[in-house]
Order: structure tokens, then sequence, then C-alpha cells
RNA sequence: AGGCCAGUAGCUCAAUUGGCAGAGCGUCGGUCUCCAAAACCGAAGGUUGGGGGUUCGAGACCCUCCUGGCCUG
């Protein structure tokens, strides 16, 4: 686990080349199909070398879950220990961690058509007025949920109009938590921000070199993309978005790309810290791959022993 | 060299006839149960370019210096 830029793939990569690994990508979007460059995705070379799960597995139109990844990493981990391989999870998607270790309650997936409704609802009144509607049916759910919180109170909205049950009373129940596994949970973690930021800003650089701008264009072009899905509010797709609609310059899209970028780290560290058991590495030490290597191969000899 | 305009938070800019210096963005911290690279909440941050003056009171008025831009030579 670790925050954007942070070097994952060097890491995991060199872990792979040394033990029987199969990478499980854990990335909200590197699942996305011809999203490549601003998604720091792996090279084609390195996709061939060594074998990688759950990139490339639904197209920019689509949409995904953390349900959809539970389930999803779940079977490709139980096909890679049946070939005696060890699943390595890599990725800077905290949602989908918790999801795949700590498990979901059971709740109704996502129903377009009534979020739509939800969401038209919010545009005549506003979301404080859908919020008290929520307080009304839930008031559980609507206590812990700010009145703009748009994306949770339409949710919770959602689940009680289709099991007319509140959320909270369907977070209650005990939840079957299935991961037959041992996890070693690393974390890569920038001993200092500042330098964490500047490989941000060379990184965005280096993609707007490889031609992110081309990207999006293509992406826009081909599919009947729209600003509002999940895919196109990818850090840096979006942000592109509006650079080809003329809403900002050149100068912009680097900064607006950058900070969000920027952003999105710190969001992904706030959760890292929030997460129990994870053993830490400082992702800009020159030696990192080496140190996690042997932690790692530490872990395993130990491991063995016991079973 | 002379004239004009500007200088306020990291950045872009507000602030009634002189009356408690604010906003957006950024930064930092946090929340997170089927959109999560999403969505949302909170906090810090100022010798108003420097110095002097007028005034009960100056970001604003006066003098002076500094910096930047434009015009003239």
């Amino acid at each position: 686990m670790g925050p954007t830029a942070s070097g994952k793939t060097a890491v995991s990569t060199a872990i792979a080349g040394k033990l029987p690994c199969e990478i499980v990508s854990v990335d909200s979007a590197q699942i996305y199909r011809q999203m490549n460059i601003g998604t720091a995705k792996p090279q084609p070379e390195l996709l061939a070398r060594v074998p990688h799960h759950l990139i490339d597995i639904i197209e920019p139109h689509e949409s995904y879950s953390a349900a959809r990844f539970r389930d999803d990493a779940l079977t490709v981990m139980r096909e890679i220990s049946e070939r005696g391989n060890i699943p390595l999870l890599v990725g800077g998607t905290m949602l989908y961690f918790q999801a795949l270790l700590e498990g979901l309650n059971e709740l109704p997936e996502a129903d377009p058509t009534i979020r739509l409704v939800i969401d038209s609802m919010a545009e005549q009144s506003g979301w404080p007025s859908v919020h008290r509607e929520l307080a009304r049916v839930d008031p559980e759910t609507a206590e812990r949920l700010e009145p703009n919180d748009a994306q949770r109170i339409q949710r919770a909205l959602e689940i009680y109009y289709i099991t007319e049950k509140p959320m909270s009373e369907l977070l209650r129940k005990p939840k079957y938590v299935y991961f037959p596994y041992s996890a070693l949970k690393i974390a890569l973690v920038p001993g200092n921000r500042e330098r964490l930021h500047d490989r941000i800003a060379r990184r965005f650089e280096d993609m707007l070199e490889l031609g992110l701008i081309g990207e999006v264009r293509h992406l826009r072009d081909d599919y009947g993309l729209d600003a509002a899905m999940p895919s196109m509010r990818c850090v840096g797709y979006r942000q592109v978005w509006q650079y080809l609609d003329g809403e900002t310059g050149l100068a912009a899209l680097r900064e607006k790309g950058v900070a969000a970028t920027r952003q999105l780290a710190k969001r992904q560290l706030t959760w890292l810290r929030s997460m129990a058991e994870v053993t830490e590495f400082d992702c800009l030490d020159e030696d990192v791959a080496e140190q996690v290597l042997a932690y790692v191969e530490h872990w395993l000899t130990g491991f063995s022993m016991v079973a």
C-alpha cells in the first residue's frame, strides 16, 4: 500500500522478480482500459513479464465498486494460490483494501435509476433538504452525515428505498468476513512530504510529455464519455478534460493536475495512518525495494516454519 | 531621467465617506461500508512593501524610500 508516486510498482516488481508472486492491482483507476498514461499503469513489457490482475478490466464508460473489487480480488487470489503462487496486492485505493480485508455488510448494490431520482430531488431542493428526508427514515445515519455529503446521503437513501430498511440497521448485522489468507501489510510512505510533492510534480510533467492530453482527447472522441463519469473524475483526467473544454490554460492544467495529485496522496496517507498492523517503509530511501524484499522474505521463512 | 499605475495570507484578488483585514484556490489535519484517483468536514496562515506624518482611529489621506509594470525621452 502507498500513496500515489511512492514507487509501489518498482518495489512490487522487485518482489515479484525474486518470489513466486502474481500481482493483484488494488487501484480504482487502473481498472479502466485505454487509460494508461494518467493512471501510471505498468508498462506493457512489465505486464507481460510479471502476471498482473485486475488491470484493464472495464471500459471507461462503465463503473465499478468496492464490492465488485472484493469479489474479483478473492477470485483471482484463489486462482493464484491454486497455481502455487503468492498473491501480491499492490495499490493505493484504501477503501478496496478495507473491503477486501475487513469485508462489507450485506447491502444492495447501486441502482442507477434510483440515484437519478435522488439526484433530481437534490437538484430541486438541495442536498440539505435530501439530508432532512434521510433523517426522517434513518435518523442514525443522517446524524453522522454532513448535510452536503451528497454521495453518502444518496447511498443511504438508496439503500432505504431498495430495502425499506435504514442503512444503520443493516450495518449493525454481523458481517461474515471471508479472507482465508495471512496478510502481511506493508506501506510505502514518504519520510518527507515535500520530496513526495517534487516527485508528483515531475511525474505529472512526464505524463504530459508522454501524451496525457492526447489520451484524454482520444477517450472523449471514441467513447460516449462525459465529465461526470467516475473514469473522467480521476486525477489528471478531470483537469485535462477542463483544459480541452477551454476552461483552463496549460499553466493552470499543470497547477491543478499536480495539486489534485498531492491531495490524493494526502488522503491516502490519512487512511494509512488509521490502518492497523501496517509496517511502514520510507519510500524515499534509495534501497526501499531491498528493505521490503528482505522483510517479506523473513516473514515467509517464519511462516513456513509455523506451517 | 520624468510621468502614470500597482504592491494586502503561499497564489489570484476583496475591504462603504478613514471605523473589528476577508474570499477563492493552495497547504495541513480528519471522515470514509457497492462512485473512493470519489464525496465531505475542520484548522492554520497577515508588522496590508519599508520608514515617517495627520487623526480618537489609517490597508485607505500626506511625505519619503524600495520593488514591479506601462508611457515619454
